[in-house]
DNA sequence: CAGAAAATAGACAAATCTGTCTATTTACGG
DNA sequence: CCGTAAATAGACAGATTTGTCTATTTTCTG
């Protein structure tokens, strides 16, 4: 994924660079991209200036490398959970929604980190705004897989239908502090998948 | 709604309010709440700083004026659609998905404002974050009573879950910058209010 | 027309923002 | 152990942030 020329690639140097990646992940999803300073991001990885500076181009550079960073987490939890769902393609595809209770009951859930960069950076010409958007494109594409494996005439438009269900249950989640949403995407989820076969 | 005391309430200081307000939707929702700022807004309303902060204790104070001023135009939208709908229950129901595609299809689109308020103000505990979510509530009531309408047997239910597809479509109409998802919606609404009744 | 309320321009404070630059120190590999 | 690359501290620039204060002018009402 992350192409680019690691010719010398000293350990300490990536080592370096993850650890600012987690630091920013946890600062900026706890109080929000633009909230999130420079300054406040380097005292909490006590990390000097010109070594950020040095590993990422700008602050905006930092971000979208941090949403890609995160989009690779969600992706393997997903795939984590279908795998372990078993063979049943019903249970395989209802098993995202299930991922996603556990996800919105973690104490220290806040949302969708890609739903809130969509917001915070709401031109989709932004690098940003992109960034997340290919994370959303990449679900789908996983959804309509999992639809094709049910058997559903237009597997397309199931993932379409489910992507929604799965983002109103983010933003639902998030305000209310809730796992019900979860629940109640996963009975939505359960019947749109009848209906569509 | 909007309780206080307007005791004098000269016809010119109410103008200024209103004008702040227009204004300061506009460039909120274009832009973003964070990034705008007083002086900005100031320049483009062509108003003295100081009857800004006659009108609004503070900034915040302010967007969470704009984002009830919104609240009420989008519920009068809905209502007005419902109404328009006629009496066939599930035409009222699905006139809501109807109103969302115009919406969509306006070349201002820029997504929800109350999710963008939800995401820039991701503490639940804030006072924006609190505005935003009060709207999302009054449309889940509203959605609850066209439910009941339509004679589900559990309206509360399927407004929760028509909810997820209503927030997930402006999620995704946002980014995608089409009305495709309000179709989508609108036919995944259908399925589920046949599974309910 | 007189008096009161509202709006104005603009300076100002105090903090914060991202990004650059330099000079120094640390750390590692051959 | 030496040379190179990485990391460091810290100053600095230049712009921007919200909110306050004052002195003046406009505007409306009785």
């Amino acid at each position: 994924m992350t192409a680019g020329k690691q010719k010398s690639a000293r350990p300490a140097a990536s080592a370096k660079r993850r650890h600012l990646l987690s630091t920013a992940w946890r600062l900026f999803y706890r109080d929000g991209y633009r909230t999130v300073g420079i300054d406040t991001l380097l005292a909490e990885a006590d990390v000097a200036k010109m070594t950020l500076y040095n590993h990422f181009a700008s602050k905006e550079d930092l971000i979208v490398a941090v949403i890609q960073r995160r989009s690779d987490e969600v992706l393997d939890g997903l795939v984590g959970a279908v795998k372990a769902a078993g063979r049943s393609p019903e249970r395989r595809l209802l098993a995202v929604f299930d991922w996603l209770k556990t996800l919105f009951a973690s104490d220290d859930f806040k949302g969708c980190a890609f739903v809130r960069a969509l917001s915070e950076y709401p031109d989709p010409g932004h690098p940003i705004h992109h960034a997340a958007w290919t994370h959303k494109l990449a679900v789908r594409k996983m959804l309509a897989v999992l639809a094709a494996e049910a058997g559903v005439k237009d597997p397309g438009a199931l993932a379409d239908a489910l992507r929604l269900l799965i983002d109103g249950a983010l933003v639902a989640a998030h305000a209310t502090r809730s796992a019900k949403p979860a629940i109640v995407a996963r009975q939505a989820a359960a019947n749109l998948l009848k209906a569509a076969r």
